[in-house]
Formats: structure tokens, C-alpha cells, sequence
RNA sequence: CGAGGGGAAUGGACGGUCGCGCAGAAAUGUGAGGAAAGUCCGGGCUCCGCAGAGCAGGAUAACGGCUAACGGCCGCCGAGGGUGACCUUAAGGGAAAGUGCAACAGAGAGAUACCGCCUGCAUUUUGCAGGUAAGGGUGGAAAGGCGAGGUAAGAGCUCACCGGCAUAACGGAGACGUCUAUGCCCUGUAAACCCUAUCCGGAGCAACACCGAAGGAAGUGGCUUGCUCGGCCCAUACUUCGACGGGUGGCACGAGCAAAGAAGCAAUUCUUUGCCUAGACAGAUGACCGUCUUCAAAGACAGAACCCGGCUUACAGUUCCGCUCGCAUU
RNA sequence: GUGGGUAUGGCGCAGUUGGUUAGCGCGUCAGGUUGUGGCCCUGAAGGCCGUCGGUUCGAAUCCGACUAUCCACC
């Protein structure tokens, strides 16, 4: 998938921990949430649990790699993805696999779809 | 061969595919560090204010130099540690301006008489008065140390020697050193108050300027450093709400980097030539693969946020150049 | 970016113009009391005062560096 617009307010972050769907896993939690906007919106967030600065953008960095592995996102959903401990440690493909998952779960992309890369 | 000490460098290299920030019409170019870190100092820049003055407060502390400046660096002296190479230096102004403190122990902590010694009086063992700091004991520290003279016993009371401090002379650019002379109010503490010398206006790029919003609403005299004096603007001012909001600039050509030469022991400075090398605003570097180096292929510490000079702290592995000590051999 | 606070037994806190041996409450352990438990009484253990270094005769206290944590302002 191409880069997707980005979540940029707490208040949306807020949202999505307060009523979206939880997926999680010792590498990767998702929070899953309709939005009225129509568009497909991605958000990523490390604390600062998961280390110094070089850590946490190691780990946003691998996210959006795994997310751009993945196919197109179904439009209307605001998806946020937490780093843990364990991201920074874990390749992309580790990510994306984790991630593919926790999509066809949510929904937001369908099962057995080609994927691009 | 073993042990140690100093200085310098590196922080995998090259290439391919997909993707990202910035510049560009496009092709394409470019894209984190030696500490970017901690924010401990210093400066540039911007605004406030302003001929500003004083007090308070803070910082620094041998000497000479470097620097835009510094609490930094270089050189050098003193002190301390080490057999040595070398290292440390908040230990490096003033205790002889003044004040305070020195618990416990001890008789007594710049002030003294417990034991002791000596003298006198009373006198039986002893008691009282005076003198005394040589000896005992206490303590981290007890009148600078030690010897002689001297004395009733003693005492820098006097003298010689030694230590410390101050002044003078000589050498050195200076800190300082040397020997000599003179004097001495010779415990420690100034990371206790303090004194001396030097330096410091305040705030920070979320500064600041401009655009837009609605020149909307409410309130009040306000600004100038903590205080005082002095000064400035006066309702077109200031504060709050609107508003933890939007956009643009500030924003990267700079005390810049590289090479060569010159001055200097060095820090550093000068000259010439060449180069342009991140600029985001929720924040750009990720994934996969190949070759080489390697026992092994990334696995150290770690991510610019206005910019520089330092300091401090963190750091896997590796390389290079001097030096010291010990043992052995020639 | 700027400024400030805290760190002391298992927990919550005192103690900082330097002084001998660091206290208090709760908790823990042992004993007593009770038919048993609680309450209560008595006693004990448990601290290199966040780390490292310095000043001093002497440091939880003063000074410097570092670590962790909390807070405020723009």
C-alpha cells in the first residue's frame, strides 16, 4: 500500500483507545476504529517504555515498512499501531506478518488477497 | 617476553531493487554524531530597556599566553602521588582585617594549673597562697622543633641550628627560586560567615517580524532586573478571553570545511587555492539482496530541531606512533 | 528551551547553621495473655542514609559530577 495520511491529534489517539477494537501481541498492539471521513488513516506511537530516541524510531520505522507491505487498507477505518518492547528487535517481515493478522481480523483488509511486495 | 603509561585515528566498504524528507520544470542531486546526549559554562543572533546609577545577588581565584568569550585550551611554576614513563591539581588569594566553630575526651582548644616541680606560711599524714608549661595523661590538633645558657623551679627569657610567614637583595617576562640580612601578632577551619581582586543588564527561535482572524469582548495605568533612585510610554497603551488555533519568514555562507605554505615550544594565528555539505514542524534513513574484509557481518554508545566554542558523561571491536620498568640473550 | 524538588529498614515519613550510638508509625519475627484468633503487653531483627569523588579531626547533613523519579512555566 502507498503512505497513507497520518493521525495527528491526541484527541484522535484517545478515540481509538477508547472505542476501537484491541488486537495485540507481544510485538504489535492495533487499535481499530470506523471513522466518518471515508479515508483510510494511520497512526503510530512509541512511549517512552520502549527506549531512548534511536529506539523509538527504529520502531516506527519498521511499523510503517510492515504496513507498506501490506495491501491497500479498506477506506473508513482509522487504524492505530503501538510499539512495544519487543518491536525494536523484530524485522519488518516479522511486523507484517503480525500485522496481516490482526488486518483480516479487523476487517480492514481482506483475506487471501496477492500481496505486493 | 612480561607489566605499564601517553598521544592519534576508525566507528565496516562498494553496489542493486522498492519506499521517504528537502531542492529542482525535469533529469537528477542531497540526507544525523563523535559524542547529535546531559544542559554544566561561554558567545553569536533577536527582542525589551537604555547616557542609566547604587545596593543586593551570582561566578571565578598561582603566573604568562591563546580566544569572540569562557569556569575552556596551551606553556610554565608550586604542591601531592608513582622505581619510572607519567598522573592529579575544587588540593593554588587572604586565618597577620574582623566574627564564629573545634562535639566527646581532657586541667586547659589563643585559653588554662588535674597530677607533677619550686617557693613561702601553717604543719604530723597534709592543707592554704603564689610561681611554673620541662615531664604525665587526653585528643585530629596542646603554645613551631631541638640543644645550650639561665633559674628557687621554669619559660623564645637569651643564644646557636632547623622549619614557617613577612620585608629587602640577587636571578627570571612572571608565578617562583636561591643564599644572605632583618623582623615575627607562628593551632585548624574561608567546599563557616566574611575580606580582597576581576567579571556579569534581563529574557530566550515556543525569541522576534509579517499575514490572516473580528481592530470582537472584558478589565486596568503600564514598562524598565530582585530593591531604591532615576527614566520612558501614555488609552492607537497593557493584561485576560477568543486561542494549548492557522500560515510565512527567522532557517543554514558560517568565529564553515579541505589542502598547501608561513609565525610560534604549544594552544593558536595569518596568507593562498578549492568546496557548499541535513533543514523537519508529530517530525524524513526502512526492507530485501550481492561482493569484499572477518573466526563471525553488524551486534558499541547513540538521532540534528536557531547556530557555534568548550566541559562532563556513554562507548563493542580494531589500527598506528613515541615512551617507561623488569627479566633474558647478543 | 528554562527553572525547581525528592531519593533515609519491607511501606510511609522525621532528622541537614557538620559532632559521638540515625529515630517514629505501620509491617515482620519471638515470647506472654486467651479454650483459639484478634486487640493488648514485652523483646528482637532489619540501614555501608541513591552512586562516585572531594573539603574537614569528623559528612545523612557542606561541595562537585552522575543516576533515577516527580513537578512547574513559555
Amino acid at each position: 500500500m502507498t503512505r497513507p495520511a497520518t493521525l495527528n491529534a491526541n484527541s484522535d489517539f484517545r478515540r481509538a483507545y477508547a472505542r476501537g477494537k484491541v488486537y495485540t501481541n507481544p510485538a504489535l498492539v492495533s487499535y481499530v476504529r470506523k471513522n466518518r471521513a471515508g479515508i483510510c488513516r494511520i497512526g503510530i506511537t512509541a512511549s517512552k517504555k520502549i527506549g531512548n530516541a534511536v529506539q523509538r524510531n527504529r520502531a516506527r520505522r519498521v511499523i510503517r515498512a510492515a504496513a507498506e507491505m501490506l495491501p491497500e487498507f479498506k477506506s473508513g477505518y482509522d487504524v492505530v499501531f503501538v510499539a512495544r518492547t519487543k518491536t525494536v528487535f523484530k524485522k519488518s517481515t516479522e511486523i507484517r506478518a503480525v500485522m496481516e493478522q490482526q488486518m483480516i481480523s479487523a476487517g480492514v483488509i481482506a483475506p487471501g488477497e496477492p500481496q505486493e511486495s
